[in-house]
DNA sequence: GACTGATTGTTAACGGTGTCAACATTTGGA
DNA sequence: TCCAAATGTTGACACCGTTAACAATCAGTC
C-alpha cells in the first residue's frame, strides 16, 4: 500500500499528460464543454492538482494552441525545403498544411485562430509560436517575391492577403459556413480552386 | 404599493431588454465574461426570468447574431443599390460592411463568425439569417459577372475566395493576428489593398 | 542514513454559473 | 367574474474555476 501510494502520488509528468488528455477532451467536448475537473479527472489526478503546472484553465489551452503553431510552421518550413524552386507550390502546400490541421484538428485550431485566447493577458510562449507560424508563411512569399513570381506590390500586402485567404478558408470551414470536406482529396480539391483563384486574381485580365 | 408591482410585474418587453443588455455587457465584458444572470439583473428581472424568452443562454446568444447578419445583409444591398453600374465599387463596398462591423461591434462580430454558434443545434432563424447575409455578398458577384468584369471561371470559386478574404481579414482583425485598425480611414486603406489585391492577383501578369 | 526545504499532490471550501421545478402575479378572453 | 395562459420569482441542484491549508514525496546536504 505505501508501496503503491509511493509510485503514484507523484505522477512523473503530469504536465504533458493533462495536455494529451486535455487534447482527448476538447476532441470529444469541444472547447466549450471542456473543464479543467475532468481533465484532472482523466488523468487520473484530483481537480486541483492542474494548478501545480498551470496557472489556470486559460494556460493549459494555451499551451495546446502553441503546439498547433509549432505544428504549422513546421508545415511551412517543410513545404519550404521539399520545392525549393517552386514558390507557387511552397505555397499551396503551406496553405494545406493550415487546412490539414483544420481538419485533423478542428478544436485545436479553432483554439489557434477563433480568438478565444487573444487577450490582452496571451502568455509570451503562445505570441511568440503564433508569430513565428505567420512568418513561415511570410517567408514563403518572401521567397516568391526574391524568385519574381509575384505582382510588384508591396509585401505586406501580398502576405496579408494570402494569409486572409487561407485564414478565411479555415474559419469558415470551422464555423460551418461551407461543409467541411470528407476527404483529403476533397480538400486539397478544394485548396486548389481558392489557390488557384488567389493567385491569378477575380477580374478578367 | 400594489400599483407599482402592477406595473413592473410583467415588464412589457422583456426580450428586447434582454438583447440590449446582452449587446451592452458583450461589448464591456467579451463573450466568456457574459452571464445570463447579470443580463438579467441588468433588465432589472430575476435570474430565471429570460428562461420565459429564451430556451437557454446560447439562443439568446444567436438572437444577438442573427441581428448582426441582418445588418450585413442590408449593407451589402445597399451597396447593391448605391453603385448599380459599379460592381467592383459594390464589392468593396459591401465588404467595408463586414469589416466597419467587425471595429463597431467586435464582440457580435465574434459570435457571428468564429464558431461558437456553430453546433448541430444552431436554431433555424440563426441560420437562415447567416444564409441570406452570404447570399447578399454572392449576388453582388453574380453582379459583376454578368457585367463580365470577373474572370470565366466558376462563379463558387469566385464568391468562395472572395468571401474567404473578407471573412478572413475579420478574424485576423478580431483574433489580434494584425493590428486594429484606429480609424475608418485606416480600416478603409486596409480594405482598399486587400481588395485590389484580390481583384488583380498575386501574380505578376 | 537522517534532516530539511522545495515540489507536487489532496481535500475542503468559496462564489459564481446555467438550468429547472414549484410557486406567484398579471393579463386577456369566455 | 372566472379561469387558463403568459410571465416573473424563489429556491434548489450540479457543476465549474480557483484558492488555502494540509500531506506526501523528492532531492540535496550534513
Amino acid at each position: 500500500m505505501q508501496r503503491h501510494l509511493k509510485e503514484n502520488y507523484h505522477h512523473g509528468d503530469l504536465r504533458n499528460a493533462l495536455i494529451e488528455a486535455a487534447i482527448v477532451l476538447l476532441a470529444q467536448h469541444g472547447v466549450d464543454g471542456l473543464s479543467l475537473r475532468e481533465v484532472a479527472k482523466a488523468a487520473g489526478v484530483s481537480h486541483a492538482a492542474p494548478y501545480r503546472h498551470f496557472r489556470n484553465k486559460t494556460e493549459l489551452l494555451e499551451s495546446i494552441a502553441a503546439l498547433g503553431y509549432n505544428r504549422l510552421e513546421e508545415a511551412c518550413q517543410l513545404a519550404a525545403k521539399k520545392f525549393p524552386d517552386d514558390p507557387e507550390r511552397q505555397f499551396f502546400e503551406a496553405g494545406m498544411g493550415y487546412l490539414t490541421l483544420v481538419m485533423d484538428q478542428p478544436e485545436i485550431a479553432y483554439l489557434m485562430f477563433s480568438g478565444i485566447l487573444s487577450g490582452q493577458k496571451r502568455s509570451e510562449a503562445l505570441s511568440s509560436a503564433g508569430t513565428k507560424a505567420v512568418q513561415s508563411l511570410a517567408q514563403i512569399i518572401e521567397n516568391g517575391k526574391q524568385l519574381g513570381i509575384y505582382a510588384d506590390q508591396n509585401t505586406e500586402d501580398l502576405t496579408l492577403t494570402a494569409l486572409a485567404c487561407v485564414h478565411g478558408i479555415s474559419m469558415m470551414i470551422l464555423g460551418g459556413l461551407i461543409k467541411r470536406p470528407a476527404t483529403k482529396q476533397q480538400l486539397r480539391a478544394l485548396g486548389k480552386r481558392v489557390s488557384s483563384m488567389l493567385l491569378a486574381g477575380l477580374l478578367r485580365r
